[in-house]
DNA sequence: AATGTGTGCAACCGCCTGGAG
DNA sequence: ACTCCAGGCGGTTGCACACAT
């Protein structure tokens, strides 16, 4: 059984208001403070006006960047809780910044090819959601359209995965016409009681920009929170990381004389690393480790990381460097590995030092930045499927 | 000039919550 | 424990205006 509204029951005035209303509003808040909101309109219409529109401390105007940028990031965060955001964004209104968002940022969003809602990219060519050939059809169509356009397009694999720290990650890969790459990833609180973890990784890519995926599954071990290490394999090219709160990944589908990716990855331990610190050797860091693979050997540091990868006849390194933009990782190649940094093994910890002069076996890791914001999410604690 | 359409924004509506009685 | 009411919030509507046809 629904309310009548206020104004009705009490036959008050509604509609916009004039300027003599606002000036009485205006003095009567003045006087007595905020309140007492019933005047000759309604209370809460009293107080709407006031808040909205009459209130001293308000901005108006038009959004600067800074602000759309803040909007976006909290929305990423906060969904549609106006006024959670609005209390992050001085002189600014939740009504002012739902609008802003309906009315613009929302067009602004899908026309960069992100969902408003989810803050992911739209998938283009989802084996997940075509079911006719019709609809395949048109969705490569739309797929080289978008390439022609040297749009980026999302690529397989893909994943989502949630937490029951309430954040869920999606990331995968986008390809342009001149099969530039990025890797995206991208983070989102949802307040799902039911967290799930799920890899996709299918199809071999039809652009010609993703291939080297014929048979592609992952392969993921359960992530505890208390176990320093994360290893997981997987057969398709990209390959994700999870510590102490980074999540990375990775991009091998360039390596040629790896079919099979198997990663281990080193796990930061922060508190040590803090400890370290103070070390003579600076950059110097703790890694708790589980050893290394001949193959490939990755080191996660503030959601920035490089790998060498070698086999008996030939060392190939490749070198990734991300950028957190919006909420997203980008990727760089880096054309030339750093040879000025290095990692050994030393008493069972991974260190790092500024030149090559230890001599080691295989490959190990450089680091080549850290990046200023880290991508940080809490710990996964279950795995509970994956989609092959 | 008349009409249709899209857009931005102010205001309203309905639901929820918490405090008072 | 219950009702009533004010206030808070997010979704929606309606209006004025600009622009297109």
């Amino acid at each position: 059984m629904g309310r009548h509204s206020c104004c009705v029951k009490q036959k008050l005035r509604k509609g916009l208001w004039s300027p003599e209303e606002d000036e009485k509003l205006y003095n009567h808040i003045t006087r007595l403070g905020v309140g007492c909101w019933s005047l000759q309109r309604c209370g809460k219409s009293c107080r709407l006006r006031w808040i909205n529109y009459l209130r001293p401390d308000l901005k108006r105007g038009m959004f600067s960047q800074q602000e759309e940028d803040h909007i976006l990031s909290l929305h990423e965060v906060l969904g549609n809780r106006w006024a959670q955001i609005a209390a992050q964004l001085p002189g600014r209104t939740d009504n002012e910044i739902k609008n802003f968002w309906n009315s613009c940022l929302k067009k602004k969003l899908m026309k960069q090819g992100i969902d408003p809602t989810t803050h992911k990219p739209i998938m283009i060519g989802s084996d997940h959601d075509v079911d006719d050939q019709e609809k395949k059809k048109n969705s490569t169509e739309n797929k080289a359209n978008n390439l022609q356009q040297s749009t980026f397009t999302a690529q397989e694999p893909t994943f989502l995965l949630n937490d029951h720290d309430n954040y869920s990650i999606n990331g995968g890969l986008l390809a342009d016409a001149n099969n530039s790459k990025e890797i995206f990833l991208n983070k989102q609180l949802v307040y799902d009681p039911f967290s799930y973890f799920e890899f996709q990784a299918s199809g071999s890519d039809q652009s010609g920009g993703y291939t080297n995926n014929n048979n592609s599954n992952l392969i993921i071990s359960q992530y505890h929170h208390h176990n320093p290490s994360l290893q997981f394999e997987t057969n398709s090219n990209l390959a994700f990381s999870f510590d102490q709160g980074n999540v990375s990944v990775a991009d091998f589908s360039d390596n040629s004389a790896a079919s099979r990716v198997s990663c281990n990855f080193l796990l930061n331990d922060q508190a040590a690393t803090k400890e370290s610190s103070s070390n003579s050797t600076s950059n110097m860091s703790n890694y708790s480790s589980t050893g290394f693979n001949q193959m490939n050997n990755l080191v996660v540091e503030n959601a920035a990381f490089s790998w060498d990868i070698s086999d008996d006849q030939n060392k190939l390194n490749s070198m990734f460097q991300f950028q957190q933009v919006n909420g997203m990782i980008k990727s760089e190649e880096m054309s030339t590995p750093i040879s000025s940094s290095c990692w050994h093994e030393e008493g069972g910890q991974l260190l790092h030092s500024q030149n090559n002069s230890v001599d080691f076996i295989g490959s190990y890791p450089t680091l080549i930045t850290s990046l200023s914001e880290d991508l940080t999410v809490p710990s996964f604690d279950h795995v509970f499927h994956h989609i092959s």
